[in-house]
RNA sequence: GGACGUUUAGCUCAGUUGGUUAGAGCGUUCGAUUCACAUUCGAAAGGUCGCAGGUUCGAAUCCUGCAACGUCCACCA
């Protein structure tokens, strides 16, 4: 292409969809291939990222988005720094968000209960194929994101490698005591017919009836329920061990007639038990609430179950009761209850339903035979853990998964959320792993009889499978090393290098889930943690700073943006002004100011390709070292130095995961001092295109993490023969003494002053063409050698020094130098002197008190030398500028 | 009930070991405009850093208390 023909503004929906199928054919996305590219990857260190596996349940929205901008922009930039960076791509087959999701559809398409109607293979046929639908548009949606991985290694939850990790993992800890079967209390969906993790179960605050009652006339206890219709199930009254009310009954046994049904119930003493809450007494029903179930663990009560899996009453309810729902059959109760005289008092109270996280139904604590990860039993570790046990140790789950975080090997930012995880851990139960749904991991045991075998094929006649399948996070818990060939050992052996991985980047949101469980895999199966960093990005909120949520309609997708804005901009929009951790709200007005400036980065490109001489840059890595005559004038020095300042401060605040200030930085860079100035003076002072091209080069790479598509772009333009994202990182090779910087300042504040004085003075244009000044020799001779600058940028014909200033012209200041400006003509004196009044007011008051803090010795001795020395220095210059400005004054 | 955050300019947010007169972007106001870019350029206005104490030579930053908002966890039956 003629560069002169190049666009005036960047065309991203043009060129992405080229640029990214340049990417993934050349193999770079591909560890194995970087070598082939160039050689320094011969041999290189690891840097691995798992993506957290998307769900296959529909579309990525914009936290995905934020998602994959962030560990791009990390294996983007490692890559340039040499790494052998492996992105290990997936998708997740979200076991029973998806199930629920096809289940909607289907209820949609007419099918009242589709599990039923279909049958378990055809039904999960359906699934398939959702899921299949759902990773195309996933897989899609990353790639228009710009992602650098490569999808020809593309791995699943489900998929038959990592059904073997599961199966194998099963087994290990079915061995090791770790994996149990019990019939205990769990979180049960009677609109989805499965159990639920406590993680899956959400509180909805609710309005409820209290009612206070005794179970029959005679019965000498009240009790106080929301939920009446539980309490057939009540084997036990709890009171507190110092209650006097009740300390003649507790140890007795007293039978009640409930409503027709005889109940036999053990009044027990408990601290737990609220003496102030109700009555003081407490029904205890264990099979249908956690918080009971534990009580009768303790004090040895029997379970009686009254609700069913289908959320009705049961036989044990008696027959007036058997096949009501449980609203039915709470108000039968009640009136009953009314009837015989047994109710005391009904109020209405606040209450947390339970409900699923899923399909939000509402959901049943009841007794049910299930298997258990046991968290806090002890078991001999197989492995060398951790630096602190032996295989043969004994711990438990619990202790792995703080002991990772604790000793520092995993760092999670930002560093609140380690407080949040311990909590977390330490609070932890037995974790329910079995599922009653068909999509997912079955269950890797066998029954025959009374017999159990766990094996990944059929053990032999007559053995029949458990049909419930693993919770989901079973096999995500496994992500970093299943994904990385283990069970297989040729496999594990050829990635091992990759794990422990280098970070782990997600939201918040599913620290507990997902993070929490990889660190009691890994900890647990190979003795090593997953990763060794945590980065936990914030969620991506509207405006408005709601949610974004398909019922408020707020949501805005990434595919819609992308056409509109370039992924460039919506890539920067979602990293910058961001800190992890923390929520963000993002308009399209800020995606639109991310493309201004995307296209602020082009046409600086095209100025200098259009503008300098031809053929543009060395085209070869290390040939557009400067000569000594190139640099040499101060706006040269002073570009350089800056220019090297922002390349060191930003290759450190991405190595610290500072994305959102090194962007700035860069921005600040490439806007203020490089296209604001620079290219502005290169207009003026000739001779600048070996510098032009060695900052233009160099601020490329800088840029590509954050916007791969535009720098990759111009890169190819210009014409290097290697693509920019195998390119290396700059390094530092300029020797700086800050004298450049230093008296450009008083170059640019001249210029500066004098602009403002342009626009201040509301004088013609026309004539502000004559200034004259008086300075010392020195900066006369700094002035007279960027005189050209000076007169271009401040838009001056006639620049003038003279030796004193002539009466009411006034004056200005700039850094050290005092500088008398003559105008010419037509300066508005009482303007100007407002003006210079209120500089002066300000000036006062802050020379006061520096001065005082100067004097005050306890400051001078305690305060770093720099301090005070810095202090110094611009007290000086503040006084100098308060005499010149009184002089002005005076005039 | 417990824990953890947040509170800085009109808006969105930076401010990492306490250290010059607290920053950016957007918005606002004023001005510019053939010459890479109107997706542009220049300038200005705008903040007692939520409140009250404390530590310190020095606090947006550390400590204590309070308030508002938010999130997570637990659930008083």
């Amino acid at each position: 292409m003629d560069m002169k023909d190049l666009p005036k503004a960047y065309d991203a929906a043009a060129v992405e969809a080229d640029i990214f199928k340049q990417w993934e054919e050349s193999g770079a996305f591909d560890p194995d291939k970087l070598a082939e590219l160039d050689p320094r990857y011969k041999g290189a260190k690891p840097y691995c990222i798992v993506l957290p596996p998307p769900n296959r349940t529909g579309t990525l929205h914009l936290g995905h988005a934020k998602m994959l901008a962030i560990e791009d922009l990390l294996i983007r930039f490692h890559r340039m720094l040499g790494k052998k960076t492996y992105w290990v791509p997936g998708t997740d087959h979200a076991a029973l968000a998806t199930q629920v999701k096809v289940e909607q559809l289907l209820i949609k398409e007419g099918f009242k209960d589709p599990r039923q109607e279909l049958g378990r293979e055809k039904f999960l046929e359906r699934v398939r194929d959702f899921a299949q639908q759902s990773r195309d548009t996933i897989v899609e949606q990353c790639k228009r994101m710009g992602s650098s991985m490569d999808w020809k290694r593309e791995k699943y939850t489900l998929d038959a490698e990592r059904n073997l990790a599961v199966n194998t993992v099963f087994k290990m800890m079915f061995e090791d005591g770790l994996i149990e079967r019990g019939y205990r209390v769990v979180n049960w969906d009677p609109t989805f017919q499965t159990t639920l993790s406590d993680d899956e179960v959400d509180h909805k605050d609710t309005q409820a009836e209290l009612v206070t009652f005794t179970y029959d006339k005679d019965f000498p206890i009240a009790i106080s329920t929301t939920r009446p219709e539980t309490k057939f199930g009540d084997t036990g009254v709890a009171v507190h061990p110092d209650d006097k009310r009740y300390k003649k009954f507790v140890g007795k046994t007293l039978k009640a007639n409930f409503c027709g049904k005889q109940i036999t119930l053990k009044v027990i003493a408990d601290a737990e038990v609220d003496p102030k809450f109700g009555t003081g007494a407490l029904g205890v029903t264990p099979a249908h609430s956690l918080i009971d179930a534990d009580l009768a663990e303790q004090h040895v009560l029997p379970m009686v179950q009254v609700i069913g899996q289908d959320g009705k009453m049961t036989a044990e309810a008696g027959k007036d009761f058997e096949g009501l729902t449980t609203i039915e059959a709470r108000k039968k109760i009640v009136e009953i209850l009314e009837k015989q005289g047994c109710v005391q008092k009904k109020e209405t109270v606040p209450q947390s339903l339970l409900i699923a996280q899923r399909g939000e139904s509402p959901v049943e604590q009841l007794p049910m035979r299930q298997w258990f990860v046991r968290v806090n039993k002890n078991f001999k570790l197989r492995n060398n853990t951790l630096g602190k046990w032996k295989k043969g140790d004994e711990t438990t789950l619990k202790d792995l998964m703080s002991y990772a975080v604790e000793s520092k090997q995993i760092k999670i930012l930002p560093d609140n959320f380690e407080k949040i995880y311990f909590h977390w851990v330490n609070n932890l139960r037995d974790w329910c792993i079995s599922r009653q749904i068909w999509f997912g991991h079955q269950i890797p045991v066998w029954y025959k009889g009374d017999e159990t075998k766990v094996s990944n094929d059929q053990p032999g006649e007559g053995w029949t499978r458990d049909p419930d399948t693993l919770d989901t996070w079973f096999s995500s818990g496994l992500w970093t090393f299943s994904t990385l060939g283990w069970p297989d050992k040729e496999k594990w052996a050829k990635e091992r290098e990759y794990h422990p991985t280098d970070v782990l980047e997600t939201g918040y949101d599913i620290l507990f889930f997902w993070v929490a469980r990889m660190i009691l895999m890994s900890t647990y199966v190979l003795g090593e943690i997953p990763f060794k960093d945590v980065y936990l990005h914030g969620l991506v909120r509207d405006e408005k700073g709601r949610k974004m949520s398909k019922s408020i309609g707020n949501v805005l997708d990434p595919l819609d943006l992308i056409p509109k804005y370039g992924t460039d901009a919506v890539r920067l929009s979602l990293v910058m002004g961001t800190s992890p951790g923390m929520d963000q709200k993002l308009s399209e007005d800020k995606i639109k100011d991310f493309r201004n400036f995307t296209n602020k980065l082009w046409n600086i490109s095209r100025f200098v390709l259009t503008t300098t001489r031809s053929p543009h840059p060395p085209l070869i890595r290390g040939e557009d070292e400067l000569s000594s005559a190139e640099g040499s004038t101060l706006a040269d020095r002073w570009i350089l130095s800056r220019y090297y300042g922002v390349q060191d401060r930003v290759t450190k605040l991405i190595g610290d995961y500072q994305f959102s200030q090194a962007g700035e930085l860069l921005r600040d860079f490439t806007w203020g001092d490089f296209a604001d100035w620079y290219l502005e003076i290169s207009k003026v002072e000739k001779g600048k295109d070996a510098i032009l091209w060695h900052i233009l080069s160099r601020l490329l790479p800088l840029w590509h993490p954050f916007m791969p598509f535009v720098t990759e772009y111009i890169w190819s333009l210009i014409g290097y023969p290697q693509q920019l994202l195998v390119t290396s990182w700059p390094k530092s090779s300029y020797e700086n003494d800050g004298k450049g910087e230093k008296e450009f300042e008083v170059i640019k504040n001249l210029i500066t002053d004098l602009r403002r004085m342009r626009a201040e003075q509301s004088v013609e244009p026309a004539a502000f063409i004559k200034v004259a000044m008086v300075v010392d020799k020195e900066t006369q001779k700094l002035i007279e050698e960027n005189i050209a600058i000076v007169k271009q940028l401040a838009r001056l014909e006639e620049v003038e020094f003279v030796s004193e200033v002539a009466k009411g012209w006034p004056t200005t200041v700039s850094g050290k130098t005092t500088v008398g400006l003559n105008l010419a003509s037509g300066i508005d004196v009482a303007k100007e002197g407002e003006k210079i009044q209120k500089e002066i007011e300000q000036l006062k008051p802050y020379i006061k008190s520096t001065e005082a803090k100067l004097k005050n010795k306890e400051f001078v001795s305690k305060a770093p030398e720099k301090v005070v020395n810095d202090m110094k220095n611009k007290l000086e210059e503040a006084k100098a500028k308060l005499k010149a400005l009184e002089e002005r004054m005076k005039a």
